[in-house]
DNA sequence: CATGAATGAGGTTTCATTCAT
DNA sequence: CATGAATGAAACCTCATTCAT
């Protein structure tokens, strides 16, 4: 008794646009924008290269599709996820970054962070959206567990911008490397062995000493 | 007694090649590999394009010179500065990772690294030779610091690997997004605040009990 | 005792092929043959592009349908008034063009002359074609009353060509004129006082002395 | 004793954009804007197409710079002439219909009133930018010595406009009529044989009584 | 050595035409 | 009959590369 599934061909045409994007965002991380073709776009999204512009304006457009739409339900499924846990800050900063690189850094999502920053000389206003909606909104939740680690007294009284780059940068950096040397047989760290010790030095940079002795 | 300067105009003769590279480096790294013109390289060298040709064979080739002539220098200087400093790792590292910072990462140098984030991919032979000429030599040589340091008792016996990473590459990733976001009204703190509090939470995290109160 | 109108959807569907070739006229008018889109034809006619292709079979035939189907009604029409009047050539020819202005020059139909003009190059066949089947006749019929006129003394007995293009001529880039200037805030005289200062001079110049007296 | 001729290599580059030019606007006389390949108008000129693009921006530019520079030098010279022959209208008229006939009409010139009729409606702004500068003025001359001679009683006191009219369009028709049928295996009377009419039917239709009999 | 005009392969984009629904 | 998604040939345009000067 549940509904017939739509015929084909309408199947298809809802899902096009996203397997283009799809498509799109491989190529575009792995060759740059400039150095993809629409065609090779096209190839591997399985249509020809007219389709393409059923969909999208312009190369440019298609840019733009790939990083607005790719990126954006995830903040706010982040954002959902902090109130749960405000109490524990450590935690939660934990959490956050241990699930930013399951759900993005690990995945072709993570391939954005090196789109962008490849191109965004060349797409000033994409990527001052970009910077706006994604990148302030990330930093902007990051700062805040930090603050309020500090304002608990769980973590120590620094800067909070430089511990922000120290928590995040390592694994982004990580995320980057990975879109970047995809085919010199680059090996990573497993994740598990890597997290462990990752947080073990940088929460005992952090932690405040009282902290630090609970956590211990 | 020393020679005398040759004629001006020899002396820009031999410069061109520099020239042209410093001009290439510039835009490959504000607009990438593909979307930059020869014919824009050329202009800001203050030539014409068919002169690139003279001491170019092609585009690829001038990637590559851009490449390997504007980093390898650095590598050899550094591996210098070891020696003289190899029985303090604890400085070793802070000298080594700010003095990166000066001579490469916050001078145009530093947007080689963007560059092969971003064009690793369209030259994996060029990324290879990176990989292993710079990459590979400065990876060891900051892993053989720390690896001194665990030796001594100095650092916590903790994963090499990682600990060079959260040393490493948040300074990397901020010379990174200064290549990358330099249209964008980004500003970043001062490098004298920045490194008081990077190295004030980094060596806590990674000194050993013993080393840290020496340090306090 | 008429037979009854076919229903309406049935009606819509016999004035399909009129609708199209309507549309295409006011587009390949305004825009040339080549620039215009069939898909804006079917947009203007209210179908969609496939529909075209079930009563044209390719943007030629087209083309050649509006041509041919939207002059070729007049001409007969033409022909069988020139009989009445045969007896008075001065009236007859100030009527024909009167009426031409009337049925065609001022109306989209004038756009096919236009369209001809422009086209004539790129449409051979076509242009052979509409040179017989309408300019020819047409000629002819203006020829047939100069030479009627000449012959009974009514008209000066000068060149008949020349005589027949200072005759049409001007009302003809009139049409022509109009179409193609449709947006440029173009205002065109009345035609009542445009032709009766146009027949004045005009008559002056090719009547005889004896029938421009018997005019006055 | 001369001077030396330019190398060649320069000679050719001064000349390249009116010899592209020129074969540009044959084939938009001949085929229509948006019908003409860029390939072919740089066959016709005798280079490859990216030598089109080193004088013109685009194809827009090349039509604008057909319009633009193909006609304007005629119109001063025209304005010059008529000083010179002032004082009779009727003299003046018939030099400047026959001038224009020579010098235009019949000349490859002349396609540039097909063509601007032809595309009028796709460059709004070109088009009227030929309404004012070419257009406009030409139309202010003819219009200035009809205007003179009704004003000495040497034409009679009728619409100036459509007098205009009836005085340049047959010939303004028979340049577009050449351009249009080009291939078609159009015959038109020779010039000398149609003017004689031309001017007879002319002046008869719109010298005054006074003035015809001093023509006679 | 240095120039810059010329080239043409290769990319983006358009649109007449087809065909499964 | 009617639709509109899909196609791919062909157009415009760019730019790395060459070569006569």
């Amino acid at each position: 008794m549940k509904p017939a599934d739509p015929p084909r061909r309408q199947r298809r045409k809802e899902a096009r646009p996203a397997e283009l994007a799809a498509a799109a965002l491989e190529l575009f991380v792995e060759k740059g924008f400039a150095a993809t073709r629409l065609d090779d776009v096209a190839a591997r999204a399985g249509v020809s290269k007219g389709t393409l512009y059923l969909y999208f304006d312009s190369k440019d457009a298609l840019f733009r599709a790939v990083i607005e739409e790719s990126v954006l339900p995830l903040i706010a499924e982040v954002e959902a996820r902090i109130e749960a846990l405000k109490d524990d800050p450590a935690r939660l900063l934990r959490e956050l970054l241990v699930n930013w690189w399951d759900r993005v850094g690990s995945t072709p999502l993570g391939g954005t962070c090196k789109l962008m920053i490849s191109e965004a000389g060349n797409f000033p206003e994409v990527a001052a959206y970009y910077n706006e909606a994604v990148i302030g909104r990330w930093n902007a939740l990051l700062s805040g567990v930090i603050e309020a680690g500090v304002a608990r007294g769980v973590f120590r009284p620094v800067n909070v911008e430089v511990l922000r780059q120290m928590a995040f940068y390592p694994i982004l950096m990580r995320a980057v490397w990975r879109s970047s040397m995809t085919d010199c047989g680059l090996t990573q760290l497993e994740p598990d062995v890597y997290f462990d010790t990752y947080f073990d030095v940088l929460f005992r940079g952090m932690l405040a000493a009282s902290a630090e002795e609970a956590q211990a």
